[in-house]
DNA sequence: AGCCCGTCCTGAGGGC
DNA sequence: TGCCCTCAGGACGGGC
């Protein structure tokens, strides 16, 4: 699933590829996944690429003449750029394209979708930054402005266990199931902690820990369980190093015990029991 | 406010 | 071989 490192690892790509192309045609294959919050007369042929923002997990590619397509590929969205050529060997378009931009210059950007959850949204630029999802946004753990301190207010914000609070996109922006588990083994705190029960140390382990697994794997291309791939159509390489995702059952790096997956926040959750001790174990 | 569930969806994988 | 069932889960809306 596409998280931070996933959308960063599409959006270097997208500014590589798409910048300055001119749209020429928009085919839509599946419309719920295609939206326009714009007046009538604002489409998106005949504008250009301008470039490509990132707020959490959202894409916004921003065009010329105040039009803006913001982008989420939510479980399995893919927006890969290619040229005739390399449609044909990257077997593109195929069952799970959902809309097709087609540039002046032959290129193609393909909105493959295989569980239909993500959206294309084409709104006026100028209500980007107002537009719901965005202004309710935590902060970018990649932000210079993202310090522990604010990790510790944001925390503060939510009552519930830890990684539910990771998970919520209120509290911190980009961060979905793959970076929560990692980054709490990394810290050594269990997903159920509840919050207010975080110690500063904690807290503090929990901030690097975020940041080191995020830029970890925007080095690697990110992560590619199933569907995820770059821009290029490119696989990401984080998995093959993971710490507990996808691992359950298999020894814990650090320590080799078992590792467990349980159900928290409705999301399969994976983590060390001898690593990550349970909370309020001494007044259990 | 927080929690849980349903909704949107397809395809992989397990069981028989 | 094949079919049915469960599961995977990001975001949101509704009910409690």
């Amino acid at each position: 699933m596409p998280e931070l490192p996933e959308v960063a690892t599409i959006r270097a790509g997208l500014t590589r590829l798409i910048v300055g192309e001119e749209v020429s045609s928009v085919e839509v294959l599946w419309p719920k996944s295609y939206q326009s919050r714009a007046p009538t007369d604002q489409e998106l042929v005949g504008h250009k690429v301008q470039g490509i923002r990132r707020f959490g997990k959202l894409l916004v590619i921003d065009f010329d003449s105040n039009i803006s397509l913001m982008a989420h590929l939510r479980m399995t969205g893919q927006l890969i750029a290619a040229s005739p050529q390399q449609a044909d060997s990257l077997a593109l378009p195929d069952r799970s394209t959902r809309v097709i931009l087609t540039f002046a210059s032959g290129l193609r950007l393909f909105f493959n979708d295989q569980r239909k959850f993500g959206r294309l949204v084409v709104v006026p630029t100028d209500r980007v930054s107002s537009d719901p999802f965005i202004a309710s946004l935590g902060p970018d753990p990649t932000d210079e402005a993202f310090t522990p301190a604010k990790l510790t207010a944001r925390l503060a914000s939510r009552r519930t266990n830890v990684k539910g609070a990771l998970l919520d996109q209120h509290v911190l922006a980009g961060v979905g199931n793959i970076y929560a588990d990692e980054a709490l083994w990394t810290a050594m705190i269990h997903p159920l902690t509840p919050t207010d029960e975080l110690t500063g140390t904690q807290i503090r382990r929990l901030y690097s820990a975020i940041k080191s697994v995020l830029t970890t794997s925007i080095d690697r291309g990110g992560s590619t369980s199933r569907n995820y791939l770059s821009a290029e159509g490119t696989r990401g390489t984080y998995l093959d190093q993971a710490c507990v995702y996808g691992r359950a059952g298999q020894p814990c790096r650090r320590c080799g015990t078992q590792i467990a997956k349980i159900k928290v926040a409705g999301r399969g959750t994976h983590y060390c029991p001898r690593c990550q001790k349970p909370p309020s174990c001494h007044s259990l």
